[in-house]
DNA sequence: ATCATTTAATAAACTACGTTATTTTTCTCA
DNA sequence: TGAGAAAAATAACGTAGTTTATTAAATGAT
């Protein structure tokens, strides 16, 4: 159980005491899931919120038109769950899943609760996490509202460049809000256009 | 200065003593606007976040083209500040100007740390709030991907029906993404159907 | 290497929503 | 209460993005 990675992104938000540190890592979980595993279906109570050590998930919801739409992409030092379900313990509108055999060391519902009383410094770290997850939610939404279809997909290239090689494209049109086919024109052109 | 509301408000999320009550009401500001006034302007570094007791706001950011794009309206009981840039002490992205004259309780972000020391609760609690500001945000990402702007607009309509009768309709099709125009097709439309 | 399956490209027809322009209704305040 | 301004309705035309269908390319199991 390698808990390192999780330990230096606290410390760009909070400063842990070596016991404080040990505390933490005795509550934790580390699991393995292989590509293509559910971390969290539709309708479960999501018992815990995952930081992602190796590999990527896509969290996605259906509609009623049975389209799958992908809201967000995780990969390493960044968190994966259905947030919504964790923090108020209601069924998840989302699904989890792994597009790569991903390592998550996961914080559960119950145990989380007790670590803010152990430990008071996570519920500030948690809040700056929250907040920042907040805002970038937020900046999604003005995207939605002022950008192209286009332009969202150049802001989304150069924004995770990285997350773009290792997703195949179809997913990548389904984040966007558009469908593959569009995505596909809109690529060609930007290739005419240079 | 009346801060029961907040008060009142805050009972729901954690239990203060009447010290405590007493250290955060002496530390936080109460302000009456007029009707137009701007709480917050785009630019601006957002020294404080509100809460309503009375009146509305709204939340907007202009896009390339100068077509005003509102994310967000406020009234008693909600929030109002460009959150974003309250938390980083960043630049707004937005514009919060009151649609009626409204009277908010404000807390500084100077005053706000300094709070979290002196009655760590208000970290839960700020926690708390900040979670459930981030589970409406997807949920609203997620309608605006799956929701027709009809069904966008009876979402909104049946979800906030005290707003819809408080505000424009050309502001409810800005909230929505729409233009004006169409969301009065829309209406037109609903009306024949029934 | 080869075949099957998944993914991506292309293109024509279609639709939800936008634009522009005009008219009608509602508000505001002298 | 009436005139001017703001907001809402209506309608013709335009466009970004969808749908459906077909073909081509990439990937992966044997």
């Amino acid at each position: 159980m390698n808990i390192e990675p999780l330990l230096k992104y606290m410390s760009n938000f909070i400063t842990l005491s070596k016991e404080e540190e040990d505390i933490l890592s005795s509550k934790l979980l580390y699991r393995k899931y292989l590509k293509g595993q559910y971390i969290v279906q539709h309708g479960d109570i999501c018992k815990y919120t995952g930081f992602v050590v190796s590999g990527c998930t896509k969290t996605f919801f259906m509609d009623s038109d049975g389209q799958e739409h992908i809201v967000m992409f995780s990969i390493e030092d960044w968190w994966t769950s259905d947030i919504g379900s964790f923090i108020t313990q209601t069924p998840a509108d989302f699904n989890v899943q792994c597009l790569e055999n991903t390592e998550l060391i996961m914080f559960s519902q119950e145990i989380i609760e007790d670590l803010y009383i152990r430990i008071p410094k996570l519920e500030r770290f948690f809040r700056q996490i929250v907040e920042k997850g907040l805002v970038a939610s937020q900046k999604r939404i003005v995207r939605s509202f002022s950008l192209s279809a286009k332009e969202q997909y150049l802001y989304f290239r150069n924004e995770y460049p990285k997350i773009e090689q290792r997703i195949p494209q179809y997913m990548i049109a389904s984040y966007l809000g558009i469908t593959k086919e569009f995505l596909s024109k809109i690529k060609s052109q930007l290739i005419l256009e240079q």
